[in-house]
DNA sequence: CATGAATGAGCTTTCATTCAT
DNA sequence: CATGAATGAAAGCTCATTCAT
C-alpha cells in the first residue's frame, strides 16, 4: 500500500480530535499541568464528552503516548527495510528516520519523553518495552557496522545512546519555520552520527 | 581561594532540607505532580513550615532552578579559566566539565530541563537568560576553534547544540552505581564531542 | 402588570439555595466569619457544588447585595409611582416602604450594610451607586416638600439622611415575632419621620 | 479632677498601640477580616510581641470593645450629671453626648456595632449590658419627660430607641473634615431629636 | 454526544497561636 | 519585647470523575 519511501514523508497525524488536543496540551502543560476541563475546551467537547471516550485522563496519555512510540517503530522499521544491506546505508537510513521523526512529530516526542513519568506502572513498563525496542534497532546495526570493520568506535553502545541523545535533542530546540532546513539539518547531523560511530 | 581544579569535584551540593526535598519530588514526579504536602513530608516539616520559608511552590522551584543554573555556569567559567588558552584545551574543559555536571548534578538537571515549562513568564525569562549565557561560552570557544582552524566542523552552531543535547541527555542515563566509571564515560564522550566539531 | 400596592406586598424572597443559605450565614456571622464550607452545609450541596453556582465567595457576596439593593429600588419605585403627586404623599410612601424592606427584609439590610467594606473595589462601586440612587429618592421629594412650603424643615439634606439611618436601624432590632406589629411600628415612625422634615 | 464639661472635649484618645492598631484594622476590614500578622505590622510590633500583651485576637477585640463602649457610660454620666436636674435639659446633654461620641469615636462606634456578633457567647453577654445600661439612660430621662408633660411622644420606648438609630447611624457618614461642622450638626440632629420626643 | 449538576478527595495557601533563644 | 521557626486546623478553591436527562 506505500511507497518505499513512505517513511519520509509527514502529513498532519491525523489524531482523532481529543488525542490532538491532548497531543498540544501535554507538550505546553505537561500531563499534570493540564486539567480535563483544557482538553474539554480544546476539542470543542464537554468533559463528560471526553469521558465518552477515554475512561480516564490517565487512558488519554496511554493513547497517545502509544500511537507515538508505535509510528516511530514502524517509520523506523521502514526506514531499515528500505535501505540497501549494509551497516552504513542502514545506519544512515535509521538516523535519518529518527531525526524527521523528532522534526516532524516534534510535541510527541516531547511528550513522551517528558510523561514516561506520568504513566502508571503497567502502562509505563508497555512503553517502555516498545522504546527499548526501538532503541534495539540502532544499536544492532551499529555492532554490525563495527563487526564488519565499517564502523570504528570502540563503544558501539556508547555511541548508539548518544546518538539517540542526540535525535530526542533535536525535538527540543527544531522549528519548522526556523532557518535550517530540513534537509540541511540531516545533512548535518548526519555527518555527525556518523563521526560518532566513526565512519570516514 | 579555591584550587584550580575545584570544578571537579562534586560533593553533596548542601541544599537546605526544603530545596533538597522539592529537587529529589520534582525529578521524580515533576512540579505539578509534586504537591506542597509532599515536600513537607520529605522535608519532615508541617505545611505551614514550608511556608515559613517560601512563599509560594513557584517560588520554591525558581530558587531550586536558580541554584542549579548559577552553579553550572560557575563550574564551566571555572574550567575554561583554569584551562589553557588554547580552543582544544577550553573546548575538552568546557565539555568535560558539561559531562560532570550532568552526573553529579543530574537530578538539577532534569528538574531544569522539564520544568522550565513549569516557570511562570518571568521567572522563566531570567531563567532562560542565564541558560543562553552557558551556551554561548560553549558557542564562543567553538567558534574561536574553527577561526583558528584547530576545529573542522563547516557547522560550528550545530555542532554547538549538538554536543549540549549530548551532555543534556547523559543524565537521563547515568547512574553512578552503573557500568560505566566516570573517567571511561568523560573520555568517550569527550572523543565524541571532539569528533562532532572535527578535531583530529 | 402588577397590582397598585405590590410594594407593600412581601413573600419568602424566592432565593436561589446558596444565595438563602448566604444570607443566613453572613448576617449571622459576617462575610469572613462564614466559610464556603458553612454555606455548603446550610445549602445541603458539597463545596464544588457551591463552585459549580458561583466562581467564588466574593461572588455570592455580589450577588446577594445586587438583588437586595434592586429590589429595594424597585419597591421604592413603585411605592413612589404609585402615591399621589404630592410631595407628602410621595414621601408617605417611600418611608413605608422603607420602613417595610427593613422589616421584612432584615437580613439583607444588615447585610448590605456591614458588608459593603468586604466588597472588592469594583464591586463596591457598582453597589454605592446604586445606593446612592436609592438615597437621592428621597433627597428629591423632600427638597420638593420643602419648596413648595409643606416641609419646613431647614435642612432638608440633613434630614433626609437622618430618616434614612433610622429606618435602616430599624433592621437591627425588629423581630415578627416582637411586641410591635407592622402597622404600629408604621405609624410610630411615620409620624417621626414627618416631626422630621417639618409636617405639622 | 474634671471640669464640668469634660464630656464635650474629645482627644487623642489615648490607646495603647495595640489597641489602636486593632481599632483601624477591625473598622476597615473587620474582626475576622484582619489577621494578627497584620495587627503586628501596624503597630510595629512582632508576632509574638503581640501575644506578650494580649492571650489572644478575642482578648484584643473585647478590651478594645469594652473600653469604647465604657467611655461612651462615662461621659453620658458626666453629661447627665452636668446638666439641669429638668428632663429637658438632661435629654439635651445625653443626646449632644451620644451625637459627639458618634463623631469623635467614630471607628469605636463602628466597630462596637459590627463586631458585636465576633464577640464569644460570655463577652458578648458582658458587652450587652452595659450598652443596655447605656440605652437605659436615655429610655430614663425620655420617660421622665413624658411623665412631666414636657415631651408628648406617645410612644417613649420606640423614640428612645430611634433616637438612638440615628446617633449610631452619624458614624457612618460623619468626616472631621467633611461640610458639616460640629455645632451645626448638633443643632441639627438635636432639632430632630427633640422632634422625635415632642419637644415644642 | 451535549448540558447541567454534582462530589470525594485533594490542592495551595493562610490562620491564630506557640516556643526557643 | 524581637527573631525565627514551627504547627494544627482550616481556609478558599480545583481536580478528575460521574450521573441524569
Amino acid at each position: 500500500m506505500n511507497g518505499a519511501e513512505d517513511w519520509r514523508i509527514y502529513h498532519d497525524q491525523g489524531l482523532p480530535r481529543i488525542l490532538s488536543a491532548a497531543l498540544q496540551a501535554f507538550a505546553e502543560r505537561g500531563y499534570h499541568g493540564t486539567t480535563t476541563r483544557e482538553l474539554a475546551e480544546r476539542t470543542g467537547l464537554s468533559v463528560p464528552g471526553i469521558y465518552h471516550h477515554y475512561r480516564s485522563k490517565q487512558d488519554i496519555l496511554v493513547d497517545l503516548m502509544m500511537l507515538v512510540i508505535d509510528e516511530l517503530i514502524d517509520r523506523s522499521r521502514q526506514a531499515v527495510a528500505g535501505a540497501a544491506v549494509t551497516p552504513r546505508a542502514q545506519f544512515d537510513a535509521l538516523v535519518e528516520s529518527l531525526l524527521r521523526f523528532h522534526m516532524f512529530r516534534k510535541q510527541g516526542a516531547i511528550v513522551s519523553t517528558s510523561e514516561l513519568r506520568s504513566l502508571e506502572p503497567d502502562n509505563r513498563a508497555k512503553y517502555v518495552a516498545r522504546r527499548d525496542e526501538q532503541q534495539r534497532m540502532l544499536d544492532k546495526i551499529i555492532l554490525a557496522g563495527v563487526e564488519s570493520g565499517e564502523f570504528t568506535t570502540p563503544y558501539p553502545a556508547d555511541a548508539s545512546r548518544a546518538i539517540a541523545s542526540l535525535c530526542v535533542g533535536v525535538a527540543s530546540w527544531y522549528r519548522a519555520d526556523g532557518q535550517l532546513s530540513v534537509e540541511t539539518l540531516l545533512e548535518r547531523y548526519l555527518t555527525i552520527a556518523e563521526a560518532i560511530v566513526g565512519i570516514h
